[in-house]
DNA sequence: CCGTAACGGTCAAATTTGTAACTATCAACG
DNA sequence: CGTTGATAGTTACAAATTTGACCGTTACGG
């Protein structure tokens, strides 16, 4: 009944390495975008989900992002500004807006592409390709793992 | 020439991916220390961390956690009302102030560190062992990488 | 149809966080 | 010693984020 191992070792605690090595990776990409064309993280985010998926609407892209939908609002003003992405009514259903790249975005998207790959390939090269090989494949079971109780404070639990 | 392969595909990418998963892992952990004692994000930090030091400055449990120091300065405050963790005066440099955690303050952080432990083993246990060994083992890899320019907002760059 | 509930989106107030200035102390050097 | 520059920490103000209410629609059961 002692208690003296009952204390964690946080050098060891897994979503704690797991946080930090993501914000160090996080951190660097964002300088890179940032410096670049001085998006801001929410920004890049808006704009990386809406090539893959080439029209949205806000809600969906911040499902996708696990953003708030009031900062998925300003990023695509933002954006909006910029002329990298434009609104369109639907037809159907005058509640939502289509966003979609212009021209402009989809080619300031390619270039951040290039950028993007470049770190990415760095990365890779400094683990290794067995280690990214499974850390990708970690990443992917806990992308599907089912946390118990996530009461996630971004988007309404349903 | 073709611009068309240079949109890079998000659901690959490397640090997108990362993100994606600590955020689900720190999210749900949060909710833990959160419905068990209220406590915040960085309350918990600056905890944890001084549970292991013993014995720290508010400088050093920020470098730790890479913290911001006036965030710092806040979680202390706030574990300061609580009584989990107390001041005392350097005797040589009188600018310093240590701090330790209080015995309420350890065995806190002890009956925390059993929802943690639960935690992780859950999340372990959905990972698997294996899956989780090469985890960890890239974790330390990124730890140990060098990133490029990283431009840290949070510590003056020394 | 009509009333109620739900949805997409924006806006404003409240909370949290970062920036920069400030206090107090110390260290180095002439 | 006195001046200059650095360090530890707090605080005031500004910027960003979250929360909650709101408007205008749409869906649907009675």
């Amino acid at each position: 009944m002692t208690q003296d191992n009952s204390g964690l070792v946080l050098r060891g605690f897994l979503p704690y390495r797991l946080h930090n090595a993501a914000e160090k990776v996080s951190l660097a990409f964002a300088a890179v975008y940032k410096r670049q064309e001085g998006l801001s993280r929410p920004e890049w985010r808006v704009l990386a989900i809406l090539a893959q998926l080439a029209r949205a609407t806000a809600t969906e892209i911040g499902a996708q992002a696990n953003m708030h939908k009031t900062k998925v609002s300003r990023a695509v003003f933002a954006l909006e500004e910029r002329r990298w992405l434009a609104r369109s009514a639907d037809d159907a259903d005058r509640r939502v807006e289509w966003l979609q790249l212009t021209r402009t975005g989809r080619s300031q998207f390619a270039k951040l592409s290039q950028s993007a790959r470049q770190f990415e390939n760095e990365l890779v090269a400094a683990l290794g390709d067995k280690a990214t090989r499974h850390l990708l494949s970690a990443l992917t079971r806990i992308e599907e793992v089912r946390l118990a109780e996530q009461s996630h404070p971004h988007s309404r639990a349903r």
